[in-house]
DNA sequence: ATGTATCGCTACGCTGTCGTAGCGAAACGC
DNA sequence: GCGTTTCGCTACGACAGCGTAGCGATACAT
């Protein structure tokens, strides 16, 4: 489709108003982007801008794609650890990655226009997929129960970290990340040697990565430690 | 701190007002919340509103404080019944109540405005108060495991259904929200008098309401109807 | 080296919104 | 009823942002 311009003066150009409009978004949201804003701060003339984007609409489109990064998911043939570092990466990104500070507006925005809704669900979907498919292979391999549910885990999952950070506020610490893991994984992990001394009390995790030192007796939900 | 103005007219005024710039907010987010709509809108002169509040932000602050209701949660004494329930009104309210369409602009601002934050989470907290307290309640009377985090499982059961709404835009059939609180309370409901057959497939979940018809093993996980 | 494409700049008209002022009319409390 | 408050209306100046036009200067491709 972007056929790609030999010209550098256009990357250049193109470049420069794109990374103004991300650190505008950052710092005031959608309204905070308007073309002499992103002219002024990016050094390239209004007029510039307009023979590269046709409104300011199309601006933030280019500067949310901008922004989209695949994370890859390692696949070390233990499912625990590997969605485990999945989603403390992910927590790390939660926090201080671009995609994060712009999803709000992109969210707000797709709620009333069709075409930010598309690209809000896109900006998602790479990363989603990423997980549903190591856990589909999880459970095709028999490292997760058979019968269980990749895409309803992965939501599971993922929903958690989203839900602190734009809707309860709360922070990310490493020690939460681990706490969902457990609490989502634990009772799915295929069970191994492991003969259940009380069904409902001792699940089959913690085959490796003792994430929480010998405390309670590590169930989904470890109360304890509050908070 | 609002005393109460006791000339019919005031009242009526601002919440004409406040109505319209609710439905300003649903129809086109923050931006389009301008005095002059709201004016146009409502019926209420443009120098009316602006007897009343001081500025926009103020108008959009009483907007949203207009739309908060404290949702009650049963107690029947049955805790996956009373969750389900609180659970399933909370979806509806997702896809049809004022507050969700207006949710995404706050979280919006939040991001850039203490003020918009604390009104943010004020929000939402209401609402996840009443479901902690009663999974409190649920842990203290031995409903759940003792060790159970309500916290955490407030979490847990809540953070899913506000993921499918504004992040993945899937929708929210009653089904996939028994899903959820099947997954996250299956296997802490206090045991019963149920001598488990196979520790990690027959949780000890079902003890009324068969949420879903006698299909898959029913647990947390339920794979054969994808999405 | 030369033609072409891109750039920066200034200027312009237009629109929408803000927030205020002043007036007469209507509704209110007592 | 009467004084007071609130209301609706019109008009106003100010400002910010949009999107366009035209020009000379500069960097590019060949």
């Amino acid at each position: 489709m972007t056929g790609d311009h030999c010209d550098p003066r256009v990357v250049r150009s193109r470049q420069r108003v794109v990374e103004a409009a991300i650190e505008l978004l950052r710092g005031g949201g959608a309204p905070a982007l308007t073309i002499e804003a992103a002219a002024a701060s990016s050094g390239v003339a209004k007029t510039t801008i307009y023979r590269h984007f046709a409104n300011r609409d199309a601006l933030h489109v280019a500067a949310l794609e901008a922004c989209e990064g695949a994370k890859s998911l390692d696949d070390t043939g233990d499912i625990h650890a590997d969605i485990e570092s999945w989603m403390q990466r992910f927590a790390v990104a939660l926090r201080t990655a671009d995609f994060a500070s712009l999803l709000p507006t992109v969210i707000d925005a797709a709620e009333r226009s069709p075409q930010m809704a598309l690209l809000a669900t896109a900006m998602t979907a790479q990363r989603r997929s990423v997980l549903v498919g190591r856990l589909r292979e999880a459970i095709s391999r028999g490292e997760l129960l058979p019968g269980a549910d990749a895409d309803f885990l992965a939501g599971q999952l993922a929903s958690p970290l989203f839900y602190r950070r734009f809707i309860s506020r709360q922070p990310l610490p490493p020690r939460y990340v681990s706490q969902v893991v457990d609490a989502v994984l634990g009772a799915l992990l295929a069970p191994l040697p492991a003969p259940a001394v009380e069904p409902a009390l001792t699940p089959p995790r913690s085959r490796r990565r003792a994430t929480s030192p010998p405390s309670a007796s590590g169930r989904g939900a470890r109360s304890p430690q509050q908070r």
